[in-house]
RNA sequence: GCGAUUGUAGCUCAGUUGGUUAGAGCGCCGGUUUGUGGUACCGGAGGUCGGGGGUUCGAGACCCCUCAAUCGCCCCA
């Protein structure tokens, strides 16, 4: 008979284990801490949606709908799509829920999401995200609000905090739609310019996505990048204003920016403020938590117009930065040395765990090696148990520094002694 | 889609200018000690050296193809 070969996994999903399984359940259990001080609702949402939602909002033509998503028909010949963002799914909800009776509405939710990328340090076709969004507010302060949250989450991951530099918090404005379209038309006809001294890539980004020339990593962009238009120049008062009011918020709530001329949004419908909080300690995947305004995306979704900021963050990335995170070994370890006090063995480690104690129990191998093995987890005690007389006798060994209280649940067990 | 690097035991890795039967540590399994002590010692299992082809008397090593992983480019919702 063939040998049956194990299944490979699948192209950029992962396995996550022992201390960085603990790190990511440390930066989710973080932010629905900090989430509920900022009064975010919990959502859950599918993890699949109709096409249209993402292609929609997204917009049809772009790579990222065209080549980047997992999509598929169902039975019923509808097309699906396996969930690339939260931001257009919450929209969708938004409108087709009736959550505007709650606006403005402050939302959170966290999952995995799916991306047929090339994986690379810090990305995944399936990798996961904290996500907050605020829906239904045009005022500045929503701005502010997001971001002092983004910032003391980062701070209570510990991120940054013995190590200034490792993140900041990148900051700019694209204006409103009329800014911003100014602004393109002014750098398209100043690239166009020096086309022929441009990489071919920004050449091939003139037509397409101009904005993205000014994050070019080619070294022969960045010097025309440097004297580019800046987005300054092109800001009608309102949108100045707007981004004058998320500035000071900052300042009053202590939160460190810079501002980056150069940090742009990929899509269309992104208007006013556009942050990124960026890292140095992640290879090239520098972004650790990015977001902006989205006031356009109700609409194409067919909604009415909407105002709306968000971020996310990918938890892999946070994780990564926050470090190993040692998994809690067990408080007690019960070794059973004689096979007939099992039945106490696992009766005593109930009680135990009943009453808050984490602990294990250690029944296989020869006596010895239970005792080899309980001794290298480490734990605080060792409860031996034998047979003695004809009744089950427990020693408590105490191996840790700490002690351990746990007297109490031993004289209140009802020990049932060996078995004949 | 493009590029670079790396694939040897379950894991982390050695393996000389190509030379007999491919090694270590950890982990796993078994054994030694009948003991208030133990994390020690001894032994064992486990590898078609990612896969296929080629060069050679001889390939884990050199060449070609392929697959995969990692990192980077592109893209980035």
């Amino acid at each position: 008979m063939a040998k049956i070969e194990t299944p490979r996994p699948i192209r950029g999903t992962q396995d996550i284990f022992g201390a960085e399984a603990e790190a990511f359940a440390h930066v989710v259990e973080t932010f629905e801490r900090v989430r509920r001080l900022y009064r975010f609702r919990r959502v859950e949402m599918p993890v699949f949606e109709k096409t249209e939602v993402f292609s929609r909002s997204i917009g049809e033509t772009t790579d990222v709908v065209s080549k980047e998503m997992y999509s598929f028909e169902d039975r019923g010949g509808e097309s699906l799509t396996l969930r690339p963002e939260f931001t257009a799914g919450i929209a969708r909800a938004y409108l087709t829920d009736g959550w505007q009776q709650y606006a403005p509405l402050k939302v959170a939710t966290h999952g995995p999401l799916f991306r047929y990328e090339r994986p690379q340090k810090g990305r995944y076709r399936q990798f996961h995200q904290i996500d907050a969004e605020i829906i239904g507010a045009a005022e500045p302060q929503a701005d502010v609000e997001l971001l002092v949250m983004a910032d003391q989450l980062l701070k209570e991951l510990g991120i940054g905090a013995n190590d200034p530099g490792a993140v900041t918090l990148n900051l700019n404005t694209l204006g409103d739609s009329d800014s911003r379209e100014a602004w393109r038309s002014a750098l398209v006809a100043y690239f166009r310019d020096v086309k022929a001294s441009l990489s071919e890539d920004s050449q091939d980004r003139l037509e397409k996505n101009p904005l993205r020339i000014l994050d070019s990593k080619d070294e022969r962009d960045k010097a025309f990048v440097a004297d580019a238009p800046q987005i300054d120049q092109f800001l009608s008062g309102e949108a100045q204003d707007f981004f004058g009011a998320v500035t000071s918020g900052l300042d009053a709530a202590g939160v460190a920016w810079s501002r980056n001329p150069a940090l742009v949004r990929g899509l269309d419908y992104y208007r006013h403020t556009a942050f990124e909080f960026i890292t140095d300690r992640l290879g090239a995947q520098g972004t650790v938590l990015g977001g902006g305004r989205y006031d356009g995306l109700m609409e194409s979704l067919g909604g009415a117009p909407t105002p709306a900021v968000g971020w996310a963050a990918g938890i892999e990335r946070l994780a990564m930065l926050v470090g190993d995170v040692d998994e809690a070994g067990a408080e007690v370890i019960v070794v059973v040395e004689n096979d007939a006090v099992l039945q106490d063995g696992i009766g005593v480690t109930s009680a135990l765990r009943r009453s808050g104690v984490a602990a294990d129990l250690l029944a296989s191998g020869s006596p010895r090696k239970r005792f080899d093995k309980a001794v290298k987890q480490e734990p605080k005690a060792i409860l031996a148990l034998s047979v003695d007389n004809g009744a089950t006798a427990h020693r408590l060994r105490i191996t840790g520094g700490d002690e351990v209280a746990i007297e109490g649940v031993l004289a209140s067990y009802d020990w049932r002694g060996p078995a004949e």
